[in-house]
DNA sequence: GATCCTCGAGTTCA
DNA sequence: CTCGAGGATC
């Protein structure tokens, strides 16, 4: 191919090469990655990779997120590089029954300050396959890529390229698209596929949701064209301009623009509407081909939407509208009692193996000692109040479509008249271990430390958020812990590993399992989490409360491990240490006290700084200051508000990075005050705090 | 003291 | 994914 001198490229030449390097790079890589032939030949490799270079170092601001000179040499480990979304991938808010429907609209309506009649809404079948995010740049595919975990996805673009319903290039003026939808296999597809591979002696699928993601994740993609994948478009991630000024008029664009587009989506004036169209869908849900699992709804305006925005992990102005899950009668054999890394014991129902929608479950959660009795976290009765006992036959669901659950209990099939009895069972198996007053759950007791929750422990220790050991997982370190000649049994031990294994006579590279690429490897993989961030050392710690957003506030508070031991180590004495950690925002007495709590426990103490002996840890990130004028910033909003509710205002500025107070102290930076604001005004005024009125902030909340 | 939201901890199967 | 419970707010 005859590339442009590089002096010689304009700005958009240089964007539009930079974005075929990208796809080429990527596809080449995950070729060469798949065990299939490389598509081209190293040197030519290295040298669309040193163009690549090139342009971004004559054109740094055009150097892009997905860039490849930022993918060094190996693809992580499942085979497919990442891909960091431009607008994260969100779930939806579920909703089971039509008073919860009412309920979604009524807190929109209320959010908002208008009437619920008012609002008009978007209903869709809710298609059960997974969810795949094509990004379009000046109208040509550029990288699609799976939902991940919702802020990073796998690169799976050579493989959306199969997929016959996912255009290559669009015909749009925009210079970027991301067009969001739902990969799926129809019925007849997925039969056909199964009676292939049982021909070809191949594994078969368990449903079509299953087949359709094994066939989307194949790192050969020559694998994902021989298979019959579909795909429904129906939102958007990152636009260079408005797509429309509604949901519907959106979804006409991408239908317009050569997407497949699910025909069953309309418009509703009502909640009335709404649910009139679920009952609609789930009489055709068996004839239509493909699996769906419920109705989205959304709100049709998208200036709403975005006035509406988002909570932690879904935006306000949807919701999955669920059909009731398919369910299973089996035969509960056996109530089985797992120990947790915090020492709680937990009920698990061990079932005779049954299909239930699709998958065969054998376990089921039963939560708790009440659960098991029919009682609810207050009292109320579930399950018509049933018990659930040892021998019965249990009605089977997966709630969310993931987790079994016991959803009812035949008493006429019944033959066992003891109910279960969950403290009697702790003591025959030998476990000491009490319920404390208002807990739901039993806890272990017992003086010595049990091997079940030490081992917990570890796991924790070396899980994804925290050390993320790689080579170490969950199998290894439940060997490693019994081992009698080269044991686990606290963090520390996992950084002398090395050391020990060099004294030792029979060397773990010799052992059955193990090699010396493999042993080595472990080490190295040790070695590179000797440096850790602050937040990950003090969320694999493992004390309980402290989860990972606690440990990253408290991170964010220390910033040094020194200040933070400091803190922790005075806050046992003095009242003044405590209440600095007491007073983070999101940390309580209660989680205070644990931490310091546990920190002051002999043992606990002697192991942690035991570890931190190893290691070097990384001081944490003082946060970028954001563009936004008010980010940082403590407001307090007063009077009335006109153009929004008080919700609203919170919400917008919270999600600039803004603190939202009741009251005003010398700690506000602003004060917003609508008509009739009173003594808070006044208060503002006298400590000299900044007062602006509603339009003012409208208008920094826009200024970006 | 009630209520909402978010976090922590426990859960299943492929 | 769900439940229980901690924290913040009114």
């Amino acid at each position: 191919m005859k590339r442009k001198d590089i002096s010689k490229l304009t700005v958009d030449d240089a964007k539009t090469e930079l974005a075929e390097l990208a796809l080429l790079l990527s596809t080449a890589n995950t070729a060469y990655h798949g065990q299939d032939e490389p598509e081209i030949e190293d040197a030519t490799y290295d040298a669309l990779k040193r163009r690549n270079a090139q342009i971004e170092a004559k054109f740094p601001e055009l150097k892009r997120r997905d860039s490849p000179s930022d993918q060094v040499g190996s693809a992580p480990a499942s085979g497919f590089s990442k891909i960091k979304h431009a607008v994260p991938m969100l779930s939806l808010a579920n909703a089971f029954s039509a008073e919860d429907v009412h309920d979604f609209a009524d807190r929109i309506a209320k959010f908002l300050g208008v009437t619920t009649e008012s609002l008009k809404f978007t209903a869709e079948p809710k298609i059960d396959g997974l969810s795949l995010a094509l990004r379009y740049e000046d109208g040509r595919l550029v990288h699609a890529a799976t939902r991940g975990d919702g802020e990073t996805g796998e690169d799976v673009s050579q493989n959306a390229l199969k997929i016959p319903s996912v255009p290559q290039s669009i015909k749009t003026r925009l210079k970027v698209l991301e067009v969001r939808g739902e990969v799926y296999m129809t019925h007849k597809d997925f039969e056909e596929l199964n009676k292939r591979q049982k021909i070809a002696g191949e594994k078969t699928f368990a449903n079509p949701r299953n087949a359709a993601a094994g066939s989307l994740r194949q790192l050969d993609a020559t694998i994902t064209a021989q298979r019959p994948l579909a795909f429904f478009a129906y939102a958007w991630g990152e636009t260079s301009a408005d797509l429309s000024e509604t949901q519907m008029g959106a979804v006409n664009t991408l239908s317009d623009l050569g997407f497949q587009t699910n025909p069953l989506m309309m418009l509703a004036d009502s909640v009335e509407d709404l649910i009139q169209h679920y009952t609609l869908i789930e009489k055709q849900r068996s004839s239509l081909g493909y699996d769906i699992d419920g109705v989205v709804y959304k709100v049709d305006d998208l200036r709403l939407q975005s006035r509406l925005g988002f909570r932690a992990t879904t935006p306000r102005w949807a919701v999955a509208h669920k059909f009731p899950a398919e369910t299973a009668w089996t035969r509960l054999t056996e109530i089985e009692i797992q120990v947790g890394r915090t020492g709680a014991l937990s009920p698990v129902a061990r079932l005779e193996p049954v299909n239930v929608g699709g998958v065969v479950v054998s376990n089921a959660t039963l939560h708790n000692e009440d659960y098991i009795k029919g009682l609810d976290g207050k009292g109320n009765p579930i399950r018509d109040g049933k018990d659930i006992r040892e021998g019965d036959l249990v009605q089977v669901y997966r709630a969310g479509d993931v987790i079994p659950k016991v959803a009812d209990v035949d008493l006429d099939k019944r033959t066992n008249d003891m109910p279960f009895d969950f403290a009697q069972r702790l003591s025959e198996l030998g476990i000491s271990a009490q319920r404390a007053e208002g807990d739901a759950v039993w806890r272990y007791a017992g003086d010595h430390p049990m091997d079940e929750v030490a081992i917990e422990g570890l796991k924790h220790f070396v899980s994804r958020q925290a050390f993320d050991i790689e080579g170490l997982g969950a199998k290894q370190i439940e060997m490693f812990y019994y081992d009698p000649d080269l044991p686990v049994k606290r963090p520390a031990d996992i950084f002398t590993l090395q050391t020990r294994d060099d004294q030792n006579l029979t060397k773990l590279a010799n052992r059955s399992g193990w090699g010396k690429t493999s042993s080595e490897n472990l080490f190295r993989a040790i070695d590179e989490k000797r440096l850790i961030p602050l937040h990950r050392l003090i969320f694999a710690l493992g004390i309980r409360h402290v989860g990972e957003i606690a440990a990253k506030l408290l991170s964010q508070t220390f910033v040094s491990w020194d200040m933070f031991w400091d803190v922790v180590e005075k806050a046992k004495s003095s009242e003044d240490a405590r209440m600095t950690i007491e007073n983070i925002d999101g940390i309580g007495p209660i989680v205070a006290s644990s931490l310091i709590d546990t920190c002051h426990s002999v043992s606990a103490r002697e192991n942690i700084l035991d570890l931190v002996s190893h290691l070097r840890i990384e001081d944490a990130q003082i946060l970028a200051p954001s563009s936004s004028p008010v980010s940082g910033k403590t407001i307090v909003f007063t009077g009335t508000l006109e153009k929004m509710t008080r919700a609203e205002a919170k919400a917008k500025a919270e999600a600039l990075g803004a603190k939202v107070s009741g009251s005003v102290s010398a700690k506000t930076d602003m004060v917003v005050a609508g008509p009739g604001a009173g003594s808070k005004a006044k208060k503002a005024a006298e400590l000299g705090v900044d007062i602006i009125d509603e339009d003012a902030w409208i208008e920094m909340a826009n200024s970006k």
